[in-house]
DNA sequence: GCCTATCATGAAAGCGCTTACATTTATATC
DNA sequence: GATATAAATGTAAGCGCTTTCATGATAGGC
């Protein structure tokens, strides 16, 4: 690979001015830019990015830590992080985080000693202390789906209590009293906050809750499926099911189905995210929209403009969820 | 952030010194390894991997291309792919190509412009002439999912031919002999490959194909549902619907569903990929089940092997595919 | 045409590390 | 205890670039 050095040599200039025309920081005379550039093109030079990134103090890369890198959801998120930050010329280093403290903490210290200018942090574990610590130490980061207080204008959430009260309204709407609910692990933020919804709801229409038709599950599509059989044990009459997110809903459909339990006749089912394969179930889901892309460019941004300045107007912190109804209520 | 000069003072050494019990490179008193350590926790020092990847010509990060961030398939590969070489200590940075032959191209000069140490490219838009003088380049990279003659020790793949037999077969074996057929793209290398073992088992068997039920999608939903919508559309009578993969599969589903077909007594469906979610569909998809998670392992292991001179034993380079039956055919 | 203000370019230091080579120190041999 | 040998450590030159500061070229004003 050719240096900026023999560069500069071919195009008779010195590396300093080759240096400008690269960056286009400082005014150079035409006709010393195009013998610059015409050297670049024979040689076939591209800059050596790490040897920029060790004199300017500035990798263009930003960390994204992520708790699974597959999955529907994930899958999005990161899909339009990247392209968003492809578009401004940046790169995305990525790691996974697998929801556990120490693996969190310790992806944040590696995001770091790989000098990315900024951080995109989707943490479920590490407590809000240590994320206000972070953010004290100087780095910048945003964290996404989680808000915490004391950094709130780092943070882009959805309304994860509203989408969890639409759900449980859309089935009080529609006559269902005896509702229940598989929840997300009830340790995470977002678990909680959807559950909250849902009383709340309840509490709306005056229907009380019922300890017997609730059970906590794992966001997998397994907790759907223990989720359903547990609840069917229990013999409390239900006609309507929440649950925490779409794979859940999916595990719960499969059941139902293997039981002969007509869906949404017998049983309504309403899932939580609408991740790309929602209506891939049959019947198809009734869920949240959880605005996933729009959350990670919403993300990007706020990393464009607080790291690289990039002039971008308006970043909505608080995104707000909606309904989605199809076939399964 | 505190650099290796303050450590080397504060222990009392040189700085060379220290940079060897970081590396481990060269043996060092353990009187002055403990020194130093001590220096180096005092001051919370991490090594700059930026300058060390200058110094050293070596970057740790492994550049990985594939056509989609998202989606259920990449989404696994990123993933295993991510967890070996974390485990190694190395990282990956990650862009996306979208099928398309001059932003493959320009992510590949991008990543190696990164300094990555070797690349795993899932490229399917770039010609094999490119790949071949790519590989004379001197640049380390393993292909995933496709064989170009010149550069097979460089290839990660699955029988594809294989996996469109395999299924032809199963449904053959059924008693079906008027097969449908919802191809991917055929440009692409693995549509080719596997409409191929297609039309080779229904030759085996002794049946005629009818270019009556042959439709070419998308590999997405999408192409299910207007392969199936138009395959119908043309009279011809079929009985059993192979698809070049599940999402694919998955909306051929749907379309039955609309239109009161019921699976699999009236029409037998079979997928390709097994992607994770394949048992979401209902009834449960039948599938080739692509092991996209070890052939992601398998390619890590290549770099690792070649790059990094891990002591790897076996590599293996092409994959077979295996029936999965479930509940569609 | 001379002086000053402006613009373009060059020289050189340094970003934080690795590593070849030189030097010092410890160990073994007789 | 002197010498040869091996082991540990130090010295300093880069890696390829950015950026400050100094210098040379160019133009404007009178």
């Amino acid at each position: 690979m050719a240096t900026i050095y023999e560069v500069s040599k071919l195009a008779g200039v010195s590396l300093a001015t080759v240096s400008r025309v690269i960056n286009n920081t400082v005014p150079v005379r035409e006709a010393t830019k195009l013998k610059v550039e015409a050297a670049m093109r024979e040689l076939g030079y591209r800059p050596n990015s790490v040897a920029q990134s060790l004199a300017s103090n500035r990798s263009n890369s930003i960390g994204i830590l992520v708790s699974e890198l597959g999955g529907p959801f994930y899958g999005e998120l990161l899909s339009r992080i990247e392209a968003e930050f492809r578009a401004a010329g940046k790169h995305v280093i990525i790691a996974a985080g697998h929801s556990d403290a120490a693996l969190e903490r310790d992806s944040i210290e590696f995001l770091q000693s790989r000098s990315c200018d900024g951080l995109i942090l989707h943490v479920e574990s590490v407590d809000d202390e240590y994320l206000c610590k972070l953010a004290e130490s100087g780095l910048p980061f945003v964290l996404i789906n989680r808000m915490v207080e004391g950094i709130a204008d780092r943070c882009v959430t959805l309304d994860n209590e509203r989408g969890g009260y639409l759900a449980t309204e859309h089935l009080l709407q529609q006559g269902h009293r005896d509702i229940a609910y598989i929840a997300g692990p009830m340790w995470k933020h977002d678990s909680q906050e959807r559950y909250k919804g849902h009383q709340d709801a309840l509490k709306d229409f005056g229907v009380a809750e019922n300890p017997a038709l609730f059970f906590e599950g794992d966001f997998q599509e397994t907790g759907g499926v223990n989720g359903l059989n547990h609840l069917l044990k229990q013999g409390a009459p239900f006609s309507a099911l929440v649950c925490g997110n779409d794979e859940m809903a999916s595990g719960a459909i499969t059941v139902a189905h293997e039981v002969g339990l007509e869906i949404p006749e017998q049983l309504a089912v309403i899932g939580f995210d609408n991740i790309n394969f929602s209506h891939y179930t049959y019947p198809k889901l009734t869920t949240i929209d959880y605005p996933v892309a729009e959350i990670g460019q919403m993300a990007a941004r706020w990393i464009l403009k607080r790291v690289y300045h990039r002039p971008i107007d308006e970043l909505k912190a608080v995104f707000t969820p909606e309904l989605i109804v199809r076939d399964s209520t």
